[in-house]
DNA sequence: CATGAATGAGTCTTCATTCAT
DNA sequence: GATGAATGAAGACTCATTCAT
């Protein structure tokens, strides 16, 4: 067996270091695409980041571009790893823990965070791989949320589209500033009061309830 | 009276021509800017777009930067004439219209408003010129009608800041999918029941009242 | 008979107007090309300085280049009159007059004078057309009179080619200074006295005269 | 010892080589540069003569003007030598020998010493950094020399100024018809004979002592 | 594998000249 | 004749990628 291409169940030493070194470019790009945007960064200043030389970062990926779809291939991992165990919420609880599980995962990369937020208005094929597909299976679980909260004569019958709209809406919101360096990073302790204060929002509403 | 200098209220027509070609440039790269963001798009295609060489584009601006700061000192017009019209909300109905204004602007001059949208994540210029100055009026709008809310026992004691982020996400994420081409326009029945949809799911939440 | 072609004994009304015309031009652009040589100038500034549009340089010259070579033409017809009256000096005084009558000229039209020493140690076609042969024809009138003054047994058997190098350098070395603005023109007085102690210095010499 | 860093005494092998490609572009441009004048040489002239692509030039300078002032530094390295150890002449063979040492300098790099004669007429900076300061010098010690002659009756009491002019042009005359091709270069032979015959008539003049 | 010099297509910008008004 | 907007070729400079060492 050609032990230069075994499988990634037994890595050879060289390709758990090479997986390190990629790593390590991963990381120094994300934190200059975060920076400047990749259109703005050279690779001479990614190589830098990385303290390589030009060339070698082409010994670990086939170019600019590559090393952009490798950090949100990155960054998608907790993310579905989230998507994947999480349940449709059954309880205020679940609800608050799953939007506070997303905000870790957004706080705790944050220059994995702004570099997709920054391109995902201009780059088609990143909108596309990276956001659209996992958007419409966030939306589809707030739906059923809600359409079961209805059924079950808990919720109102708002148009579950809008809804989702809210949450996801106030998600982005909530990590702007932090991305574009105007507030600091919320504590964990921070993170899970605006999860509750965002879901208590959403389920009661800003009025006071009369009865 | 020097007919080639008079001013701004009475412009010769040298004057309206200039300032019409200015538009025309400004409209065909807000299109441009928008696919393809500011650093994606070279002078060549600004000037293919507004059908003219090259070298046109430096009589009406001075350089690429300047077309995108017209663009964005244009689409701020209508923003800064709702933001100083609009008074702080007494109503639920008068919230709908805010709201629903605000749609109408950022629908009616798309190109615009991608071209902002996509900027604002990498340029820290940008940010600071023309988005963070009214994000904070319209903040501070927000906040106060929240505040008497609660001084008149309607709403119930939220943090106004986190309910603020909830209104200016969900307009973001309501206005995202059409900016990037992924929903149709609303039309502008739709753009008034999406206003009214979201301020009834702002004011009285998703939960059924119980009493 | 065309009037409009007359000849130049009996210039048409139009025809003075537009030598006047072209004056202003070269007065201008010879001012603009001293001061930034004539790569650096752009048509823009020539028509700004003449005060009229770029457009307009076109209906009396044929393009950018031709208003320099006019300029230098403007410059020879002075120092071609100088040449034409000037006699071989049989004299001290003779000498003296002439090289004074020579910072006359390239004092009394500065702008024309370092235009010229300016595009010469570039510009094979201009030194050829306007300098060399000029300075064949000086140089062959200094060293007649050398040779004159040699055979009269008042000059000393001196190279005539050096000393003309050294009227010529002297010259120039007398006029750099000035061109280029780090010393003010000299009055008609100072001239007179600059050219008397070059060519008493150029005559007898820096040493004592031991006898 | 870093040997990347070394310092200038004992150069790293890649800094040879830096250097050496420096000069090798140095001389190049020089040629170009002396041919054309700096404003109307292209980089892309500046890289076909130094047979490279124009992109590589900017590995070894920051842009065209560097190269200019870089070949105008590298000239001026033998001639602040030959200030420097130059003593103010105590006798002719003195003066001889430095405006014999100053033509071999001149001679010995025609191209830069065109390159510089001609930008001074239009470059204010490249004139104050690179000519004014040395002229000043020169100046100096040539009226050092003769306020002695003269303290010690071997001069008439002619004004310096007008005799480092002299001489200053004299120079320049010499060297300007060598630069523009006019004339082949002196021989080492010829350099001499002009340095003493350029000496012989400053010192004696032209006219026969009578004694 | 690491390096970084070399490459040259591509970018923004300038400007001499033309031409419709 | 006068104007100045339009033109587009050309220029200085950048940078992703390649490749010899």
């Amino acid at each position: 067996m050609n032990s230069k291409k075994r499988g990634p169940l037994f890595p050879s030493r060289r390709q758990r270091r090479v997986e390190r070194r990629r790593q390590e470019i991963i990381a120094a790009a994300a934190q200059i695409f975060a920076e400047k945007g990749y259109a703005n960064t050279t690779t001479k200043e990614l190589a830098d980041a990385a303290d390589m030389a030009e060339g070698t970062l082409y010994n670990y990926f086939a170019g600019k571009r590559e090393i952009l779809l490798a950090i949100l291939n990155e960054m998608c991992v907790p993310i579905d790893a989230l998507l994947q165990n999480a349940q449709v919420p059954k309880s205020r609880e679940d609800f608050v823990r799953i939007v506070e599980s997303g905000l870790d995962i957004f706080v705790s990369q944050l220059d994995f965070t702004r570099t997709l937020l920054t391109e995902i208005w201009v780059d088609d094929v990143i909108l596309e791989d990276f956001v659209i597909g996992r958007l419409q299976y966030i939306g589809a679980a707030i739906q059923s949320f809600i359409t079961k909260g209805i059924e079950g004569g808990n919720f109102r019958a708002m148009d579950p589209e809008i809804t989702t709209t809210m949450v996801l809406g106030t998600f982005l919101a909530l990590v702007f500033p932090v991305v574009r360096g105007k507030k600091p990073a919320p504590t964990s302790h921070e993170r899970h009061q605006l999860a509750q204060s965002a879901v208590d929002l959403l389920l009661d509403g800003l009025r006071v309830r009369e009865n």
